[in-house]
DNA sequence: TTACCCACCGAAAACGATTGCACAATCGAT
DNA sequence: ATCGATTGTGCAATCGTTTTCGGTGGGTAA
């Protein structure tokens, strides 16, 4: 069927445009009879408005942006998922644009995202992000600006992530709990903000342990030969009986090479990971982990950007999303081994 | 820095908005000393156009939206990337939706599309989908609409998918030129297209060969407990050596089953999958697979759709891609097994 | 001088909606 | 009969562009 404009369709009724718009919008100043004959015909006509003409006069384009570093299976599909749910509940729409770890992309992206007028903008930083440089500039296009999982912390733009410190600090007090004094932690890139936290509370929850737990910090960098770095470390520290993995990706690797090398989940080693809660049931034993919610951190993210869109005088936001420890059969309790 | 409208420019130009207009656009009317002064004052007074009231003159909307059934961990992000990277390279903005798998949603969708006049559509449709009903009606909007992996095979709108029965029949031909001649197939759910022409294809690729190779196919329906059919149909099939696999999302849960049952692969059973290419590394061993790529689904959709953007009389298309054999470690070789 | 062409530029009408303001009609009150 | 208030509508401006259609002014040819 063929879309109609509001003016051929105040021809069809003999009114003018004026009192169709407002009786379609229920205006207090159009009477309920003109208001019904408005709604039907608009039905029967097929009548949508076009919403680029109403933006032009309204200022809103009821257009939400997700900049995202890139699409990985991990986290971003469930992250997405929440993200859209909220952003439809809300009666706009979401697009999304990928910042390949580029911070010259995410300027041109967030450029760009001006130009179209966006209302509202979720950005989760890449590795390539400049923390020197000033983010407030991005934002005065007019559209708030919300980061999200990877952020930059910082008192001036709203950010929702995992409390990543006090993580790490539960994961080694659960190992050590369960009898493990010789733990390795594995990172990805320390390029991440989110790296370099869960990093530092690793270590930090070691030193709460005095020389009681003993742990190293193993660091894989995209480029690393894993295989290589993962035997070299658990030669060196034959004592180890965990391991602690900060992501699904890290943790994918460190499967992988369990399993080549026959190593025997838990009876050998012990695994503990962070994770979206996808990985951890699809491989076995499942893996004990801390449940890194996507749908937590995407839907309150996408509301604090609603309020902001909403409110004239937004308030900075930083919201630390807690995880929880979901235990499934990659832990070990050496404790209760060594009683029975 | 705010922004600035043409008419502002304009002004602090002393020209006309026409004038402005036509010397940003390089029109041959402009001389080149009024162009070369409006170019620099632009970037001087930070002027970016502003796209939607561009798009009210000139009809376009600069949106292209991609409809999903939901968003899985296995293939859509690759596919999102492709898609969002050939959109980018055109200017235009990607939109995504999810349909959960229901016609309904499908429908509100792309009615809303219509609405806010996104310029062409990508649709993957989900179990929901109702194939009796007519789909032309929806693109009547204008915007045209490319199917793309999960598609209705139809004459009237173009599509884009795997060969899935040949792959099927190539995969029998595969594991029997290794010298299986025990297989099961194993299938998700029958409410997809893809999985009823991946099952007919196996089913074909069997009777081929006759008796000389058997197989059974054995489907998992999303509440099935995988564990129960899946030991169930082992049991009364003692003598099968090789097991296919239609998806990522089937192989996971074969996998599990495997490991925890202390199947070896390839030792005990060999294993050959559809796959986009991910899964397969990341597991030990790794798994020979058919590569089912998501980057040329999306290039080639969203190519597509352009093409037909941008022609008045566009030609459906009917396109299949083929698939490659990645050979890895999941499948024996029999029959060099039995000489050796 | 007249006529005509060409290279440049401007005025103004779209595009499709929202909205402040004026105005017509009705009615009760004076 | 006149006035004010009330109720329901329409006119016209506006948002920021693009684009059609003319209009200058100078140069060249007749």
């Amino acid at each position: 069927m063929k879309k109609i404009t509001l003016k051929e369709l105040a021809e069809v009724l003999n009114m003018s445009v004026s009192t169709v718009s407002r009786a379609l919008s229920d205006h207090p100043d159009i009477s309920e009879g003109t208001k019904k004959k408005v709604k039907e015909a608009s039905v029967l006509y097929n009548y949508t408005p076009n919403l680029r003409a109403r933006y032009l006069r309204t200022k809103s384009s009821g257009l939400v942006a997700l900049i995202l570093p890139e699409y990985n299976m991990f986290f971003i599909p469930a992250l997405m998922k929440a993200i859209s749910d909220v952003v439809n509940e809300q009666n706009y729409s979401l697009l999304i644009f990928q910042s390949d770890d580029s911070y010259e992309k995410e300027l041109d992206i967030i450029e760009y995202c001006n130009q179209i007028s966006v209302d509202g903008i979720l950005l989760s930083i890449g590795t390539g992000f400049d923390h020197k440089k000033d983010l407030m500039e991005l934002s005065t296009g007019g559209a708030p600006i919300v980061l999200l999982d990877r952020v930059w912390p910082n008192e001036r733009i709203s950010h929702v992530s995992i409390e990543g410190e006090k993580i790490s600090e539960r994961a080694v007090k659960y190992l050590s709990d369960m009898g493990h004094q010789h733990i390795i932690g594995v990172f990805g890139s320390m390029d991440l903000t989110i790296t370099k936290t869960r990093h530092k509370g690793f270590l930090d929850g070691l030193k709460d342990f005095d020389q009681k737990v003993k742990g190293k910090a193993l660091i894989i960098e995209a480029d690393d030969d894993v295989e290589n770095v993962l035997s070299k470390i658990l030669k060196e520290n034959p004592e180890t009986t965990a391991l602690y993995l900060m992501s699904d990706e890290v943790a994918m690797k460190v499967y992988y090479f369990l399993n080549k090398n026959g190593y025997r989940i838990p009876e050998d080693i012990s695994v503990l990971s962070i994770s979206d809660g996808t990985l951890p049931f699809l491989i076995h034993p499942k893996i004990t982990h801390f449940y890194h919610s996507p749908t937590e951190i995407g839907r309150r993210a996408a509301t604090i950007l609603f309020e902001q869109m909403k409110s004239n005088e937004p308030s900075v936001q930083d919201v630390r999303i807690e995880c929880e420890l979901v235990e499934l059969d990659s832990v070990k309790n050496l404790k209760e081994a060594a009683k029975g």
